[in-house]
DNA sequence: ATTTTTGCAAATCATTTGCATATAT
DNA sequence: ATATATGCAAATGATTTGCAAAAAT
């Protein structure tokens, strides 16, 4: 859970301005559960009238995954969507049934990828780990999809 | 380094029927040196006449993915690639650089995979580590973009 | 006052699809 | 002979862009 404070701390942090539309968009970002979609987003700023629009939408996704707010993730299914962070968390756990994510604590992964580092020969200067399947709750049938 | 005829009895082993496109397609991607996008098949294909259209393109290698013959990938720029794969490896380590790709033993990623999934409680069905950084040769500078 | 941000609608880009024809089995 | 695969061109879907107007500093 990120709230909308914070994500509008780091517009502000990072020196962009405070609008209303980047005020609306904090708060539907914060307000989603598990991963969302741009589009996703558009659809709801429509129905609850908040004047945020597709452009607006887009561009501010750039600006908030370059500083590290929300993560871009590519589905399975090759779709592409988005999940709000803690900014300690590089990773996340996405559930397939529920959509909703996890952030992942480091669990020896660093350590991973040093020592595939070493083997190739490589300067790693980047990873993503996407793991996906069945949070406890939808294992349990305990929630719909 | 994956070859042209493993790739085409891939599609053989699968029962898909061998015609003269899926022969050219195998031969370009096994040519590929490091990764590649769909786009950059078709124009390749054209240049060379080699009669494998867009459409084909597409259609296979959606197949060769699903075979895991071939990995989607999605580069740090947001951009969709494939790389050809030895069958063993499920992850790769991509040189931002030069963009040929490696593929990365296991090291440890399996048991982190399970470590998360017994600190979160999911049970995970399927993770995707994709490294980035600069291969060895691109490193000493031997090697140009 | 100046710079940034926005909305709009059009443009672009990648990928997918329908369907008639061609090809492999 | 039958099922599968292909080419073509059009459709789709997502994302990006140019530009003039609006809002933030």
């Amino acid at each position: 859970m990120v709230d909308a404070e914070t994500i509008l701390g780091a517009f502000e942090a990072a020196g962009y301005r405070l609008t209303d539309p980047r005020r609306a968009l904090a708060r539907l970002v914060a307000s989603q559960d598990g991963h969302f979609s741009a589009d996703e987003l558009l659809t709801e700023s429509r129905r609850a009238r908040l004047g945020v629009t597709r452009a607006t939408i887009f561009r501010s996704l750039d600006v908030l995954a370059e500083l590290g707010v929300v993560e871009r993730l590519d589905l399975p299914s090759g779709e592409h969507a988005f999940v709000a962070c803690e900014p300690v968390h590089h990773h996340h756990i996405v559930c397939s049934s529920c959509g909703r994510s996890t952030g992942v604590p480091d669990h020896g992964l660093e350590g991973v990828a040093e020592s595939i580092g070493r083997a190739t020969g490589y300067r790693i200067d980047t990873h993503r780990l996407e793991l996906f399947g069945l949070c406890p709750e939808c294992q349990q049938g305990k929630r719909e999809p």
